[in-house]
Parts: C-alpha cells; sequence; structure tokens
DNA sequence: CGCAACTATTTTAAACTTAAAACATGTCGT
DNA sequence: ACGACATGTTTTAAGTTTAAAATAGTTGCG
C-alpha cells in the first residue's frame, strides 16, 4: 500500500497513509465547489443566467457553425441527454439558441443564434476575467505547476472511470 | 456540480497569458467533474445511495454526538438551508438521523442514529477505497504537491469570493 | 412590557440533473 | 420487404439545488 513507508517517518504530514487520497480529493472538491460557486453568483448577477446555461453557450460558440448534435453537445458538458434537452429548450425560447434538423431525422442540430452569439460573447470575456482574478494569488509557476499536475491526474483517472460494457 | 467539460480551445504552446488561468479552471473542473460522477454511480451500484446523503451522513459522522444544527449542516456542505431541511427529511425517512429540539426553539438538532452510523461506517471504507485507488496513478510526491497546490489555491481564492456585507 | 430588529429554519417556485422507459428513426440480414 | 436490432432523442419520475419569501423564535431597547 505505502511503498515509502520504510523510507520516512509515516507521520510526518500528519495524515495516515490512507487518509492522503481523501484529503487531497477534499481539497479538490473544495476549491471546485467553491469557485464554480462564485462564478455562478456573477452570472446571476452580472448577466442573469445560469452556469449549465453559460455552459452550452460555451460549447456551441467553440463547435462554430454547424452546431452540434444533442448528443454531442451532452457529451461536452458530460451530462446526460435528457439534460441538454431541457437546456436547450430553455435557451431556445430565450432566443439564444435555434435548432436545425439533421440528414438523419432522429438528429436535432442546435447552434447560437446571431443574438446568442452576441450574449456570450460578453458573458465570455467577464468570465475569462473572474477566473483570471481568481487564480491572480498564484505564482505563475504554481499555477504551470498545478495545470501539470491536473493534467497527469486527468489521465491516470481514465484507466478508472471507463464503463465495462 | 455543473461541468464546463473540454471547452477550451487546444491552441497551446504559447498560449495567451490570459488563458492559462481558464485552462487550470478546467482542468480543475473536469478531475473533479470525472471523480464526482465516478464516486456517485459506485455509491448509487453499491449502496443505493447518492452523493448528497453520502456528504451528509459524512458530516454528521464527523460531529459526533452533538450532532449538527440545520445552518451548521449547510455550511459544512456549503449548501443553503433550504436544501439541508430536504435532504435531513430524507434521511430521517429512511432511519438514519434523527433531529432533536435545541435549547433555543428555533435549532433543529440533528444526528446518526446507530443505524445510520453502521451504514455511513461500511460507504465510509468503500469511499476511501475509491478515492485511493483513483489516485492510485499519481505518485506520492505528485499527490504530495498536488494537495499542498490546492491548499495554497483555497488559502488565495478567500479574499475574492467573500461576501460584502 | 411592547415591539422592532435580528436569527434560524422552512416553504415555495423554478431550474437543474439523472436513470430508466418510451419513442422515433435508421440499418442490416435474410 | 420484413423484422430484429441499434441509435438518437425525449419523456417521466424522483431527487438536488437555489434564491427569495414566509414563518417562528430570540434579543435588546425604550
Amino acid at each position: 500500500m505505502s511503498p515509502t513507508a520504510a523510507l520516512l517517518p509515516d507521520r510526518l504530514g500528519g495524515a495516515p497513509d490512507g487518509k492522503r487520497a481523501l484529503r487531497l480529493w477534499l481539497r479538490l472538491l473544495t476549491c471546485t465547489t467553491t469557485i464554480e460557486q462564485t462564478i455562478a453568483q456573477r452570472l446571476r448577477d452580472t448577466f442573469d443566467t445560469t452556469l449549465p446555461r453559460f455552459d452550452m453557450l460555451a460549447a456551441l460558440d467553440r463547435a462554430g457553425d454547424p452546431g452540434l448534435t444533442m448528443g454531442e453537445a451532452a457529451g461536452m458538458l458530460m451530462v446526460s441527454n435528457g439534460n441538454v434537452t431541457g437546456l436547450a429548450a430553455r435557451l431556445k425560447a430565450d432566443g439564444l439558441i435555434e435548432a436545425l434538423p439533421g440528414p438523419d431525422r432522429r438528429v436535432q442540430r442546435i447552434r447560437l443564434t446571431p443574438t446568442g452569439r452576441t450574449r456570450f460573447a460578453a458573458m465570455a470575456e467577464a468570465h475569462e476575467r473572474w477566473i483570471e482574478t481568481l487564480f491572480a494569488g498564484l505564482s505563475d509557476a504554481e499555477a504551470e505547476d498545478l495545470t501539470h499536475l491536473l493534467e497527469r491526474t486527468k489521465r491516470s483517472l481514465q484507466p478508472h472511470t471507463e464503463p465495462t460494457p
């Protein structure tokens, strides 16, 4: 379990070996939740919108003109298909996105309207500033280290999270 | 959690300075969302429960015998008071927690029942193993670095997320 | 005391989220 | 063409979440 247990005093950091991963996970979760709630609050105050809506617009903005199918959007946002159905309906009602029929009649293809693109541009600009400010307390080196370690984490996660059909 | 998934333009390398924080944020979010969804799935498959319920039981387990007031629980879980009301009602219906009147009659004090404590112990044991396994791809040094950087991040976040009364 | 201000919680309405079932369509073998 | 299976999406039912309003109780001050 603990390959270095024989090499170092185990209590150095204070935490027993088994709890180290748990501690890491809780920190990760706290940081993410704090940032997410801050951004959600500001989106609401400044643009009267929500994070899920913003995320959807971001995915569509990134996708460009052909837009995305419902399934592609769900994959990008890492949410269920049913979720996208409702979200798309609300954004459509707001006039920010539009739906087009695909060649396959099962497929809904959605994309930003001109209004949606304009509105998203303003949000994205503010969003980027907020994020920059939130991380401004880290040095460039720290931010780079953190980004790299999270990339390593993401890749090391892959084998354990793949469903086995 | 609202996952802003892989939405970042991959034009990296000499990434413009402004996008660096955004990139960091998206990695943080992706890692957290992936882990969260994995754990939620396993909680459902193995214990037929949900992450919010687990989190509540964990907070109460840590609090010990006097339990927590509704407000304290909300603070620990970083959710709204109203959220805790509903969650507590469901857990009470399941027989996992119980409510006691506080000295102040506005206050509801909740704590685990013996059943709740037993059930949570089993979940916590499995949960800890899952988390350990998910992070097993990182070396001890990487895990420590990551934990430290997240601690730094958490602290540097504080000034930007405090409401101004 | 009376009552205004404050505090803790619950209620409400709306949005978000999911898993599972249902639906609609497409594909392929025969 | 027919039918069986596969695929993309929507619907459904239940749970989670929030902000804002409402409720209930406490405190302090004149």
